[in-house]
DNA sequence: GAAAGTTGGTATTTATAAATATCAACAACA
DNA sequence: TGTTGTTGATATTTATAAATACCAACTTTC
């Protein structure tokens, strides 16, 4: 038994590892990620790699779907209404142009966002994906505006 | 051919004529009751009545389940999202006693609500309700705070 | 350079949510 | 007062979302 200290959001695992320890196939990994429920990291090989902070993002999305019963369109619809636009503080002229703020559906991470402060940010890093991955938090945020 | 005027929220159908014109059985629209996404309106013989206005409520639910693939589950969730505390402006006291406000994946208006400023009033006729069945109405709110 | 793992894609299976069918007891209404 | 419709509740069906299996091409690793 040994034990090694990384940190929660260095991508260590392979998507198999990941996979094994969420006890769910490499595939639904891949689902999840193409409906735009996470952002795995990615080597310059194209190479999917996952952190700590990753798998209890996973885990708390499986939970949504087999406990909750909330279906993948019902969770990309809540996360759409996440108030990205109070987390990253967009101007006016920001929001006006951002598909994230103007969309339904769809998460604000799965759009890129020419011409606004999020063009260059890296939506994996960003609060917005980070700290708000299960629904509850969702509301607290809504509650704190 | 006849025209009748009545309210748009006027409950004028009885249950299988609202199933009629929704096409969809008797036992479906009970069952969105049990599930707290609609309030038909009761007799009191406890016979439902549906008006113009539940009608086009539950084709917005019925196209959320069939075209936006959200699941029953997952609309109560979103339901459970909006800012009622904005739209009723209630006190921190009564917060701190809500269900609604306090709860999670459950509309507020399935909840009694004693102690609050809402005990009394008829959740059928909220604002809360009858403004934001539609996912996107419930974003604008969002963004309105 | 051979073995093991990953890629994106489609085709298939399975688990179950959503809807339907059926029921006896009761209510409405002509 | 008899016909029609409603109630709640359970049992069953169906439609499909979520997950799995399989593929050939490509990477990584030792």
């Amino acid at each position: 038994m040994t034990e090694i200290k990384v940190s929660h959001s260095e991508p260590v695992f392979s998507i198999s590892s990941a996979a094994k320890l969420l006890n769910i196939s490499v595939h639904t990994l891949r689902m999840y990620e193409k409906e735009g429920l996470i952002i795995p990291f990615k080597k310059e090989s194209k190479q999917r790699s996952y952190s700590k902070a990753d798998l209890d993002r996973i885990n708390c999305i499986r939970n949504a779907i087999n406990e909750s019963k909330i279906s993948i369109n019902g969770i990309k619809t809540i996360y759409s209404l996440i108030p990205c636009w109070q987390v990253v503080n967009c101007s006016e002229e920001d929001r006006k142009k951002c598909e994230g703020y103007n969309g339904h559906g769809k998460p604000c991470w799965t759009y890129d966002h020419p011409g606004t402060v999020c063009e260059n940010k890296n939506c994996r890093e960003c609060e917005v994906y980070n700290n708000f991955s299960e629904c509850g938090k969702v509301k607290e945020l809504i509650k704190s505006i």
